[in-house]
DNA sequence: CTGAAAGCGCTAACAG
DNA sequence: CTGTTAGCGCTTTCAG
């Protein structure tokens, strides 16, 4: 049963060569013999040799192992970020170990810490809600472990950072609305202290003022998930109003849930009220009316996020903070009117 | 810059005790004068320690790492599985590496063979489409490193797992459309090989054959996602057949691509034709009409996964490979007809 | 091109 | 209750 462990040292015995000569053999190093090397890599097919990581670890102080700190897994958007990190990961020899803020602040930091102690290479976040500051981070930078942040960032640290043009994307898409004839238009985010929250509502302000509407601070509504969900605040703007053209949502989520609420009213999508999204989930091309939206390139964004990560890791004396900037989609589907 | 790491040594050598007794200290062994520990402990806190784990799982053998394979984790139903592994175990210290086999044998196998090189204490899996068969998983059983099997299962090995009954829940989903006056009843399932497939489809005959109605093979399809889409499937099957009740659909994203080609011959959902899916995604609750489905435990699955394996791993003496079904509930919404 | 020796940081006997 | 010693498996000087 209990299979004893095979090293290098019993390669090596076998053979009867010493140790080192077999692990510059399997590492691939120049100053060996072309034999050697190939009797040494036989010999480990053979006896099913497996390096061990903790060892090789403890000796050259790098994990190969990449920390991955995100608010929670199960959201479409994140999951498939995680399937970029992955597969690009994977493919240059990189291990992802997981972790969920649940959106909470203390939770982040455990983990972080959790990843510290595990000597990750370095670590792939993307911030949760209660995050407003990134001091937890820079502990990490003192420690000399290189981060990249994703999606939900933090402006003023110094490491690389991939994001979407939220603000010109929300421009977009409230700009849309007013070209189709929306004047009133309604702005409905989350925390406000939310990056992404942040940005979508400025692009939403940008649009009206540029296109000469004011801005009615009454038709900007922030709620957090815990006790201002977006039904309450969709329904008491309906009472509150009864001119409303438009509602542009944070996210998707947000959009669909605030359809449900419209349609109760019975009012018609989008002749009475026109609506868009954010994210283009699956479920956007498939409620009914199909949810107007803009799609973000998670997949893309993971991909971007590790290599950027990677290629500091392997560059060190090169680095040079950056921020990666990709380009979002404005889906047009049938939520809004159609242009005249 | 370049903070050289704090070792137990250090600890020690400020306290003027020894590395063993930190060590202690630190791993809340008894036999340590409360005194002792609390300075330790202090001490600790005092220089930011982090113990290593590379150099930990040196001496002891275990990682506290777990290795986690599956086939796409950006699907629904899986990142829901991670989510319930992964805050199981971070809650009991474990961490957990991901990988996706992406549906390929051979990346199954490639991936499995990395997480036993970084001496994973134990596997999570869900098999890919391609696997056929567990010598690869009887490798890693050889050298002692327990599995746990997942809704994708092999029944032959002796490992734990947790499954859903499929059988069982498609019986009793078929049974519904029969009960709703459903007799020509066909069944879209994917490749043959897949347990799921194959569990559900038993149930599907069983439930008609239980109503004395007839097994048309004609209804019984297979597709594969490379050539024979599911589109493409039920094309053919409205074409040759212009008496179908109902189509029972191996899960939902199929469903989904069903009931738009059933909407585009003009046929009336549930009237002219009754549909069920499986798995609940979140679109089946949105799409139009709504879907009848099976929901799966997903979240609930993952945490039973990793409770086994660590159970397994902490309790290695008493173990004895067991199977845990979990229940499914029978989501009845709009696709389906009322019952009488 | 190869070997000997040392040590990464930690824990577990063993001995007191 | 605490210290001493040894060694997990690997890589890396250094010396041939």
């Amino acid at each position: 049963m209990n299979t004893p462990e095979i090293t290098v040292k019993d390669i090596a015995s076998k053979l009867r060569i010493s140790p080192s000569t077999v692990s510059r053999a399997l590492n691939g190093h120049e100053d060996v013999s072309p034999e050697t090397k190939d009797k040494v890599m036989e010999m480990a097919r053979q006896l099913n040799y497996s390096p061990n990581h903790a060892a090789r670890s403890l000796r050259t102080h790098r994990t190969r192992t990449l920390g991955l700190v995100v608010p929670e897994i199960s959201k479409h958007f994140f999951s498939n970020v995680l399937s970029g990190i992955q597969e690009y990961a994977s493919s240059l020899n990189y291990s992802i170990v997981i972790s969920q803020s649940l959106e909470s602040f203390s939770m982040e930091q455990n983990h972080l810490q959790q990843l510290v102690s595990a000597r990750a290479d370095g670590i792939l976040i993307s911030l949760s809600n209660e995050t407003n500051h990134g001091e937890h981070l820079r502990k990490l930078l003192d420690r000399d472990i290189p981060i990249v942040m994703f999606d939900r960032v933090l402006e003023d640290l110094p490491v690389s950072k991939v994001v979407v043009d939220d603000q010109k994307a929300s421009f977009q898409a409230v700009e849309y609305l007013i070209k189709t004839g929306c004047k009133r238009i309604a702005f409905i985010g989350g925390l406000t202290g939310l990056y992404v929250s942040k940005e979508r509502e400025a692009g939403y302000r940008q649009a009206l003022t540029m296109h000469g509407l004011p801005i009615d601070e009454e038709l900007i509504i922030h709620c957090n998930n815990l006790n201002r969900s977006p039904r309450e605040e969709v329904t008491k703007l309906l009472q509150r109003t009864n001119k409303l053209d438009a509602i542009f949502c944070l996210n998707d989520p947000i959009a669909i849930e605030v359809m449900q609420v419209v349609k109760e009213w019975n009012l018609k999508i989008p002749e009475d009220i026109s609506l868009i999204g954010f994210t283009n989930e699956p479920t956007s091309y498939y409620i009914e009316p199909s949810l107007t939206t803009v799609s973000q390139p998670a997949y893309e964004m993971g991909k971007t996020a590790v290599s950027l990560l990677i290629e500091q890791l392997e560059n060190p004396k090169t680095f040079q903070p950056s921020t990666v900037v990709l380009g979002t989609r404005f889906i047009i589907r049938n939520t809004t009117r159609k242009l005249l």
